[in-house]
DNA sequence: GTTGATGTTTAAACAAATCTAAATTTTTAA
DNA sequence: TTAAAAATTTAGATTTGTTTAAACATCAAC
């Protein structure tokens, strides 16, 4: 296949995965596009190369600042600005998990914590099953939170070899 | 709070979940509703507790068993079906893995693996990128992959104890 | 100040996903 | 068989999410 195929393919599969896991396709498509691109470009590039509006493009750029994925760079003595993302793999998963703790995984903690402490008959199943569901959700939503953490502090090779070594005893 | 209070902010709240990460929101408010239902339910049930209509209470309930997450209970001398879901959350987090491994990962994996015989000009620093990234993407993939493997033959303890053990020596 | 280039916001158009209502099919029991 | 109960399918309505076009704002150079 040649480069530009191979662009366009690839551009393709990660904003399909992103909006399988929620995120915009759009939003998706202009990382990908940054993540192949070797020097910062502008807002004019991704319009052409996605066909997207000047508005769009605008707003998700931002979005993908918001997500520390993407930054600014200022070039001397131009107004425009240029947009550069950081290649490196082991940051993109560590800042994905970490903004999804924030902003999915911490309310529902708060969410689970609030429920376990519901209240009810003691001898009513519908009573013992719901606050056996919670507190084992909560259980496990804790532990993954531990995991995340873990993952935020750690360096990309202790981690995965770490978790590798796991594995294969 | 009441457990009535309770059960709809559970609903509520798995439901938001799900739609964050991809997941039709009534699908998951489904699932929340049979996770915290000590008997198997009819979609009578689901229809009246969730007002919704009876062919979307039809087919989320039907992707729920396509997910492995619910199953039919038949009752003696009743033509009705009858839903039930596995509260184990182990099992459910597994589940997930499984088919999210299965229907979005391994899909990756393939174009990822195309993208790799991708053809250019070696000084171009755009064909440069290009591989590296997609280099990068793909080694981070397979991790992830086995990672879900081991995850799939493990049982909860064992997975568990082994993460929690990495993260605090 | 004025102009043109760029960045930002937003109302409305558009597209996609979801849901319903109603028609259809299947099943079971009389 | 037939009837009625339940399950399934699907066309179209509805809702939600996304995108655009255009108005507006800001900035830098003249």
């Amino acid at each position: 296949m040649e480069l530009a195929a191979g662009k366009l393919k690839f551009i393709e599969a990660w904003g399909k995965l992103g909006s399988e896991w929620g995120i915009n396709r759009t939003m998706a498509q202009v990382h990908a596009l940054l993540l192949i691109s070797p020097e910062a470009i502008t807002t004019e590039d991704i319009m052409e190369q996605l066909s997207i509006s000047r508005g769009n493009t605008n707003m998700t750029v931002r979005d993908l600042i918001g997500w520390g994925l993407v930054e600014k760079q200022h070039k001397a003595g131009e107004r425009k600005e240029y947009f550069f993302a950081d290649k490196d793999v082991w940051n993109i998963a560590r800042q994905v998990a970490k903004e999804r703790k924030k902003r999915e995984l911490e309310p529902v903690l708060k969410i689970l914590s609030e429920l376990s402490s519901v209240t009810g008959e003691e001898k009513d199943p519908e009573f013992k099953t719901f606050q056996k569901s919670v507190s084992d959700i909560n259980k496990l939503a804790k532990s993954v939170d531990k995991t995340m953490e873990a993952m935020l502090k750690a360096d990309q090779n202790w981690f995965l070899n770490s978790i590798l070594k796991v594995f294969k005893p």
